[in-house]
DNA sequence: CTTGAATCATTCAAACTCAAACGATTGGAT
DNA sequence: ATCCAATCGTTTGAGTTTGAATGATTCAAG
């Protein structure tokens, strides 16, 4: 028996729940962007829209933080949700380095129809997993990304079970 | 009682699970290069010398397949694999179309070392969850990422249980 | 043998991402 | 009031990835 067999049988199971973890990330990443290019707009474009139509208007950083994205890459995808004119730019009056980023009418109606079709589509995909396995997955994902806050979660939550009303 | 109600649980189920196996999983794959980074390498070319490691010389299309990248992209991978010199590339002589990608002695050395760092670190990273969590993972992933083969695994196992020999 | 489809690697343009450098603005300390 | 550090957004450069276009090679059908 060698000597480090223990050792062995932990690296084995770490690395395979490491690979597989990665994998099916992975897998749903490129289907839910698949499924968003038909609404012609990326995953990132949708994650800005997506946090700005559950949390209402914030500023460009604290779009970074809640998406774990830099800010370079926030300026970015905010100049194309711009130019698309989904978002605007308006500069707080109180502290001239923020810029709040607002949802346009056109923007606001796009992630109302959106967000419903990318939830159902990635609910349908989660079916290859009973439920008790979903919860697991959610439990334990969730102690690995630790920093992560269900951010966008606890709003829909509310949104659906008592129609939060849209006026800010 | 809203009609929706069932409909509901099953989304929130559902996006929840997926958020948070998003995030882990970006989290990891963070934490995993920059651990690699201290190696001078990218996860990409970490990838492609870790197949070759443990599955022998194999074609780029066969990599880019086991590795879920397009074929673009493992050109470029090798290419830069290739300055370095840790690869060589060797046309096949009975189908010129295909080109074998094989270790170099110094990358063969340099995998040798760094892989065995490399798991060792994923290891230490999935000691936030107890064995049955990590078992729980790979299962409930494993379904998620159907179509991945669990490659590197089979031979891993192999190697360190009964040290495989190195000649092809 | 020749033609045409299929396979494989390369190249290129486009998009996304990050980190670092930069300029503007704010707020506190002196 | 002035200076200094911190914060915020933008720009730039480098790296990674994809998909489409291209060229080389193989294989099978006629």
């Amino acid at each position: 028996m060698p000597t480090h067999y223990k050792g062995c049988q932990e690296a084995e199971r770490a690395l395979s729940a490491y690979i597989n973890l990665i994998r099916a990330s992975d897998s749903l990443v490129s289907k839910a962007s698949t499924q968003l290019e038909q609404s012609g707009m990326t995953l990132g474009q949708f994650a800005v829209l997506e946090a700005l139509h559950h949390l209402g208007p914030m500023c460009q950083h604290t779009l970074a933080k809640k998406l774990l994205r830099s800010g370079g890459n926030i300026t970015l995808v905010v100049d194309n949700l711009e130019k698309r004119g989904w978002v605007r730019r308006e500069r707080q009056k109180d502290d001239r380095r923020m810029i709040q980023i607002h949802l346009t009418p056109k923007g606001a109606r796009l992630i109302a129809k959106v967000f419903p079709e990318h939830a159902a589509a990635i609910t349908q995909i989660m079916k290859e997993l009973t439920e008790q396995e979903q919860e697991e997955l959610r439990r334990i994902a969730g102690k690995l990304g630790h920093g992560a806050e269900n951010f966008c979660l606890e709003r829909f939550k509310k949104e659906q079970h008592h129609d939060s009303d849209p006026t800010k």
